[in-house]
RNA sequence: GCUCAUGUAGCUCAGGGGUAGAGCACACCCUUGGUAAGGGUGAGGUCGGCGGUUCAAAUCCGCCCAUGAGCUCCA
């Protein structure tokens, strides 16, 4: 006789066993119908799942995210259902759920086409609309083996093989397709309704780039056509946003053919550029950096002695000279330990920030190319700092205050905090790392923020803080670090005199806020939209005539906003206002000004912002007000909370 | 680097073995118009590159380059 509670608290008591089914049943008919799955005492189980005794139970809908998950799984299996009854000769592989939606990987002749996705699609709603039920099995895990061995499926039989052999393995069936899932799944295939197969790519085999590569096909589902529809809707959004798209419509930069993976910036992308290194560049020094610039071609050797060329030669671009093999440097670091290494350091130097706006070209995979996020030539607001282990944690808490104040400024207000510990193979003493992954860690304490830890992924130099950021669409981007290096000072000896006239190894601490100029701008420019705060945009005020009649007073407008440093241009071609009007509202000028005859006659502006805001006519010195206010609070709101 | 797709005018794209198309942008002319597109005329292309098949290739085939999506990688 279970008696089951519920969520509410609420119980029922039932004279025998019964299904998770029944008892929604037993609740409500809709609630029957729109049962996917139960949480029986906090594991996730089928709705055919029978409760013998005194349970705890929720019931799973498209409501909870539990709920969609299952959705998510169960059509992965309907993908695989379609596909093995439209390519029998196709081996399933895994087929996960991701985010949005799912995966299949399938082991095929060929790869699969658009083509044969349309027909997939197409057999798997027919499977849903045949609502063909889905049932659990368990079998040993021998057995199983053995079993898809016989079916020809070597994949699914190699997966099973690395599962512990005493345990069972669970199968679910639907039709003819049966699969190896640890489940729940929906009760039948009815239940799929809004799913929407989006893309095929290649895919290696257990992730190895060394196996062979299967063909993947990724999918979409959710709960109702309408979050389908709104999910969709979201994508283009986003696609909207595309930085090689806008850069385009702005005009802000271009790659081409015969530099792949290096910018060519246009005047308006080398505004938004160079007003972001000016900014950090005072940033900087206000926090007691030195700044310096080092070579971009620098011998081979160097990249020897730094331990570089033994990890990533492949990836560093080289060439010969005079017989002198040299490389483009793919970093900055041994360069500034030259400069640290000059002249005679004593403890009373340290700590030493150094800070380079350092130009630096890696060789990337061709593939893995994306407009600015990712290049093969870049430039990293790089520095370093050369302090004594007990300078770790204040030198952190310092950078982090900048880096907090910097990304404020540019408009982003959540940060993710990750640490990332030692990792297998390392070098330094265990004592440093333990010093150093504390110092850390406090910083972070002390600075009360959450953070998270990874353990075991730092650098074999020493642990690091990595800074996400998330953007208005909550999309996350890893942009600042800041890492211990135990290693490398050592390699390149450099060396202080300590206060008993020893000579001692500095610490290093590599770090960067913005990451690289590219990478950021390009998450700039989708995070706005193109809709530059006034003080990155490369146009900030457009001074429109009406009639040729004000074209001396507009060039007289731009000529004295241009020597307070704004960037103003007069536009006074023969169009109709509304047209000029239209043209830099869609280039997003942050300010229009209109000047007819009546706007000369009082020596006024009228002001209309690029969000299509009237704020009337005003004089020329209460127009530089707003100007000057909306250009000093950068991306912040107001200018208060700084 | 791997798999698949794509590459036609400045941009967005249509076409597809026999004289290369549209819209926007551009140039010139008319128009001087007060808050999101005024009208007319015109110019513009070795159809990504190299080879092959063919009487004939932008179109079919091969190789290369670049781009896109994903995988692998990212000091």
């Amino acid at each position: 006789m279970p008696v089951v509670t519920l969520p509410d608290g609420s119980r029922r008591e039932f004279p025998e066993p019964v299904s998770v089914y029944e008892v929604a049943a037993d609740i409500g008919t809709g609630l029957a119908k729109a049962a996917l799955a139960g949480v029986v005492d906090g594991k996730e189980v089928d709705t055919s799942h029978v409760i013998d005794r005194d349970a705890e139970l929720a019931i799973v809908t498209d409501r909870q995210p539990e709920g969609l998950e299952i959705i998510r799984h169960s059509t992965a299996h309907l993908l695989a259902q379609a596909v093995k009854q439209l390519y029998p000769s196709a081996q399933v592989t895994i087929g996960p759920v991701v985010e949005d939606g799912f995966y299949y990987d399938f082991a095929y002749e060929r790869q699969f086409t658009p083509e044969d996705l349309e027909k997939i699609e197409q057999r798997m709603n027919e499977l849903a609309r045949e609502d063909i039920p889905v049932s659990r099995r368990l079998m040993p895990r021998d057995e199983a083996v053995k079993y898809f061995r016989d079916m020809g499926e070597e994949y699914k039989a190699q997966i099973i093989a690395d599962i512990p052999s005493d345990e069972d393995i669970s199968l679910y069936r639907q039709g003819d397709f049966e699969d190896l899932c640890r489940g729940p799944h929906v009760p039948s295939t009815g239940k799929l309704k809004a799913f929407k197969l989006t893309k095929v790519a290649g895919a290696y085999w257990r992730g190895d780039a060394n196996n062979e590569m299967l063909t993947r096909v990724y999918g979409t589902a959710w709960g109702n056509k309408k979050e389908l529809k709104a999910y969709l809707h979201r994508i283009e959004e986003a696609e909207k946003r595309d930085h090689r798209k806008l850069a385009k419509k702005f005009d802000l930069f271009h790659i081409q053919e015969e530099a792949p993976g290096m910018v060519f910036w246009h005047p308006n992308g080398w505004t938004i550029y160079s007003t972001i290194e000016q900014y950090m560049r005072q940033r900087q020094r206000e926090y007691g950096y030195r700044e310096i610039k080092t070579p971009q071609l620098v011998d081979f050797s160097l990249w020897e002695r730094s331990g570089h060329a033994d990890k990533f030669s492949d990836d560093m671009f080289s060439l010969t000279s005079e017989e002198r093999q040299f490389a483009i440097k793919p970093m900055n670091c041994p360069c500034h330990v030259q400069v640290f290494n000059q002249g005679l350091r004593s403890y009373r130097d340290l700590p030493l920030r150094l800070a380079e706006f350092g130009s630096c070209h890696r060789s990337e995979p061709s593939g893995s190319l994306h407009g600015l996020m990712r290049v093969r030539g870049f430039v990293q607001d790089d520095g370093h700092i050369f302090c004594g282990e007990g300078q770790i944690q204040s030198e952190v808490s310092d950078f982090m205050e900048l880096l907090h104040s910097v990304y404020k400024d540019f408009g982003f207000e959540e940060v993710i905090y990750r640490l990332s510990t030692r990792p297998e193979k390392r070098v330094g003493s265990d004592e440093s790392w333990d010093r150093a992954e504390k110092a850390l860690a406090d910083a972070l304490d002390t600075a009360g923020l959450p953070w998270q830890e990874l353990p075991g992924e730092g650098a074999f130099y020493g642990p690091k803080i990595e800074f996400s950021l998330k953007d208005c669409l909550g999309r996350v981007w890893q942009c600042g670090t800041i890492q211990v290096d135990f290693s490398m000072p050592g390699r390149l000896d450099a060396q202080y005199v300590a206060e008993d006239g020893s000579r001692q190894t500095p610490v290093m601490l590599h770090r960067a806020a913005l990451g690289s100029f590219e990478r950021f701008i390009g998450i700039l420019i989708e995070h706005y939209e193109g809709a530059f705060p006034t003080w990155l945009a490369p146009q900030q005020v457009a001074i429109m005539n009406i009639t040729d009649r004000q074209s001396e007073y507009c060039r007289n407008l731009e000529a004295r906003l241009g020597e307070l440093q704004y960037r103003a241009e007069a536009d006074l071609r023969n169009e109709k206002i509304g047209f000029k009007i239209r043209e830099h509202t869609l280039q997003r000028v942050p300010y229009l000004l209109v000047i007819g005859d009546k706007e000369v006659e009082n020596q006024t502006v009228a002001v209309r912002t690029r969000s299509g805001e009237d704020l009337g006519t005003m004089t020329f010195e209460s127009f530089l007000d707003i100007l000057k206010r909306d250009v000093d609070r950068r991306g912040r709101l107001s200018i208060e909370n700084s």
